[in-house]
DNA sequence: ACTTATATTTAGGCAAAACTAAATATTTTT
DNA sequence: AAAAATATTTAGTTTTGCCTAAATATAAGT
């Protein structure tokens, strides 16, 4: 058995590793709003658990049991915020929070059920592809940001890198929602900004913005 | 801010609450599987809270803001188990435990788009009212135990006393499902065992298990 | 009413998960 | 390579929510 506690520790260090590099004690600890010493504390506490390799001043990694808990709680978390924009018509920047909540509820039952009810969905409504029953996350789409879209292609959004609220609010008010065409039509040496088509409508978004925006490519 | 702990607390004190008479000590122990002086420290914690009124030795009863949020944890509880089985498919002797972790998700909004989603049932599988948003039970079905209807009424089935799965599934067995009409044919002297028809059939069940079937008589 | 039984509270303790402050490692800069 | 800066760990506390054991209050039986 384990705590939610334990849970948003695993799926930090899942969400800090990349290519094969472990999370650092002090990334955790900024990601999860806490101190150092308590992600050390944690840390040793899973190591002896089982689920992560953890080395004193040389950060942690899952091993395969902690991934496949990080896998999980990811699916749990992506296929909640599916139902509630999707079944209950909440918008994709409301959803986060209370999502935190519910990747914690504990049944195998009721998840692959959900899964079943939403219609088995490969995607979440930021664009994050949702893991399957047995922890795979099969994407087979291309995906970059926005920003480093060659001119004159046709991309569709499929998520964002920074969830805030703020910028999903932005993307809202801009029409730029799920699933619009988009085409780059002029990237200003300047600033970077790009002049953008979105719905035959012109508009110009800053190289920040763009370097949130996810979009598919093939 | 309160934790899941203290609204298990306030739900014990409310289901153990009848005809204005408080929990005692004991019976909350017994009720949430705790030891009595657990429940002394919580009690002297929830007084001080402001939402249960305690005397030493003299058990306790909610007050008004007690009430309110206990009414509003069986609310998001039945709604919960109304979800799992009316969209989920489950049977209704398989949701208690999931219910259990889902009415501690703290999300008002969450809560009234759920109820819309559902179409705002009043009664939940088991045939309990579901609270409305203003935390009221609006109840107007004459309701008793199988046990005491008179012969020959035709009743239906609302809800069980007992939900324990053994008693669920029995029931599930006999087709004794929720909406069922009943007849009760005969009360045998002996051991006031019960003939009954159900859908054209005909049936013995014991007083214990007609003492926690719940009947609509009018 | 007095004794026994039961219920409740008090006192002290423990584990989980966070914290602060101080100590120690590691990394970076000069 | 030494000094300074940064990162991490250790040691010791705190709060929450439970526990056991002992003390006290209330209720029941004769």
């Amino acid at each position: 058995m384990r705590t939610s506690s334990e849970e948003d520790y695993l799926k930090a260090i899942y969400a800090l590793s990349y290519n094969n590099k472990g999370a650092s004690t002090n990334a955790l600890a900024n990601h999860l709003n806490m101190k150092a010493s308590s992600i050390t504390d944690m840390l040793k506490k899973l190591s002896d658990k089982g689920w992560v390799n953890y080395e004193k001043y040389k950060g942690a990694t899952l091993n395969m049991d902690g991934k496949i808990i990080a896998l999980s709680i990811v699916r749990k978390h992506r296929l909640w915020e599916t139902f509630l924009v999707n079944k209950l018509n909440f918008k994709w920047d409301e959803v986060h929070e209370i999502a935190e909540q519910l990747e914690h509820i504990k049944s195998n039952e009721l998840v692959d059920r959900l899964d079943d009810f939403l219609g088995n969905p490969k995607f979440d409504p930021h664009g994050d592809p949702i893991p399957n029953k047995d922890h795979e996350i099969t994407d087979s789409r291309k995906r970059s940001y926005l920003s480093e879209v060659e001119i004159n292609k046709d991309v569709i959004i499929i998520g964002v890198k920074d969830s805030s609220a703020q910028l999903l609010q932005y993307l809202e008010k801009e029409n730029m929602i799920l699933g619009k065409n988009i085409i780059v039509l002029e990237i200003h040496d300047f600033d970077k900004s790009l002049r953008i088509s979105i719905n035959g409508k012109e508009l110009n978004i800053s190289e920040r913005v763009a370097q949130n925006v996810l979009v598919q490519t093939n």
